[in-house]
RNA sequence: GGAGGGAUCGCAUAGUGGUCUAGUGCGGCCGCCUGCUAAGCGGUUACAGGGGGAGACCUCUGUCAUGGGUUCGAAUCCCAUUCCCUCCGCCA
């Protein structure tokens, strides 16, 4: 969310920014209703301070005249109908804040669509293959480690069901994803709920706007996570972190459940897109200042699974028209699948400045006795499994069908091929 | 799921209609004193929003779990909800 006192102060700056992302915000409605609520509250406040005034000397009098309390009775009520009016405007205006997005980063280059994203790096040789390279619906199912026709009578279409060594081959990717990040790159370990309340979603950013897009349970009004970046945000919602506390770096694995209008031909092979999936995701929160830096260091972090997975990568900077909502800047991470022939998105690193932290009330406090201020906070996939699944098993398949483990696997699978 | 008890400032507590502008203790911070430390002394101690000011600041409003209600006036009385504790039931 943005800042009320910004918009009001800066509302040409804000119009610009977001002309960048390729819609037209109701800017104007929003500094229309934020002057009604500011004469409303002068004039409902006014009244409040005469009510308290004369209740603290009624408290002193022994008589109380009658004309007085009449007078306060009648304070009373208009008091209750502008507190009522405030309310409204409020609401509405929260309503139109919580569904503008945010502002790109200056760096952040201008373009409509995916086709601006512009390629910074890439890594690795692309494998040149002495046979026809298979796609993993094909291994997986030779190879009887992925199981579609069963995941579809489970759930319906676009479930499978990994089987064998190719359920074993998942986990073993999640551990040593979590390994990694906790042991060489500094982050803590968590374990967070899958299902949370509608708070946290507003607290991400997936409500008000996104709802179509989730998972949700009626009866609780529990809403099913379409990544663990939601919890983790919310793990210091409402907070004021003590001087000292930042920077905070979490990673937590969660399934991902994501209820997507699939159109119909699109991805609808294997298992690259599913109402369900598995991630390890990286989050962090920094001290404004720190922001830029730290996303670049979280690029790298994702960057470096690949890397010791030995697959092929590129990363790709964003163009201001395909930000996400929360977004100030982000950078996409694409394996190369030689199956497929395409390049996967594995991940998606975000800077959210201050955006997500107004929305959940996450402050830190820079020195004992100072303002508290909002947070920055970043989130990035560490990486999203099913599609580092296909790189793999197309990536390392040998002519005869087998996959071949990459050595910094072994540890985790226990077994070298799977054949 | 059933029955009881509870929720007050960072923590612990006091507060049962107006003197609450929420007291006290602990902790924290600043200073003084003591040739170290401890103790002692003094001060300070939240968050948000509105208005004013160039600014250090001033002022008003709101917040005692949350939302309603009663009242001229609510931390205090009433109702609902949430969460926590104890007991019972159920369960991996």
């Amino acid at each position: 969310m943005l800042s009320i006192q910004f918009l009001r102060e800066n509302p040409d700056l804000v119009r610009q920014a977001l002309k960048k992302r390729q819609f037209s915000e109701p800017i104007d409605d929003i500094l229309a209703l934020d002057e009604r609520r500011r004469s409303l509250l002068a004039e409902v406040e006014a009244l409040k301070a005469r009510r308290n005034e004369v209740s603290r000397e009624l408290g002193k009098m022994e008589e109380k005249p009658p004309k007085l309390i009449e007078e306060m009775r009648q304070i009373g009520g208009r008091i209750k109908a502008l507190d009522e009016k405030v309310r409204a405007v409020e609401d509405e205006l929260n309503d139109l804040l919580l569904r503008l997005p945010n502002i790109p980063h200056p760096s952040v280059p201008l373009g409509k669509d995916e086709s601006d994203n512009r390629v910074v790096r890439s890594w690795g040789e692309v494998r040149k293959f002495d046979f026809k390279p298979r796609p993993h619906w094909e291994l997986g199912e030779a190879l009887g480690i992925i199981d579609f026709e069963r995941g579809v009578k489970l759930s319906g279409t676009r479930f499978y069901v990994l089987r064998a060594l190719g359920a074993h081959l998942q986990r073993a990717l999640i551990s040593f994803m979590l390994d990694l990040h906790i042991r060489e790159h500094g982050y803590t370990e968590m374990y967070p709920p899958f299902m949370v309340k509608r708070e946290c979603m507003v607290g991400s950013g997936n409500l008000p706007k996104f709802a179509d897009n989730l998972y949700h349970d009626e009866e609780d009004d529990f809403w099913f996570v379409p990544t663990a970046e939601v919890p983790l945000t919310n793990l210091h919602r409402d907070e004021i972190l003590p001087p000292g506390t930042l920077p905070l770096y979490y990673v937590a694995y969660t399934p991902c459940f994501r209820r997507e209008k699939m159109s119909a031909g699109k991805d609808t092979r294997g298992i690259k897109r599913g109402h369900q999936f598995d991630k390890v995701e990286l989050y962090k929160f920094v001290a404004p200042e720190n922001s830029d830096e730290e996303l670049e260091k979280m690029v790298d972090n994702a960057e470096e699974v690949c890397r010791r997975l030995g697959i092929p990568y590129r990363v790709l900077e964003l163009c201001s028209g395909d930000l996400g909502f929360a977004s100030t800047k982000s950078y996409d991470i694409e394996m190369w699948a030689p199956g497929c022939g395409e390049w996967l998105e594995v991940s998606s690193c975000s800077n959210c400045g201050d955006f997500q932290a107004r929305r959940a009330n996450i402050r830190f406090r820079p020195q004992s006795g100072a303002k508290p201020q909002f947070v920055h906070t970043l989130n990035g996939s560490g990486l999203a499994l099913p599609r580092v699944l296909i790189s793999l098993l197309e990536s390392y398949q040998q002519g005869d069908g087998s996959v071949i483990m990459p050595e910094a696997l072994r540890p985790y699978t226990g077994f070298e091929v799977i054949k």
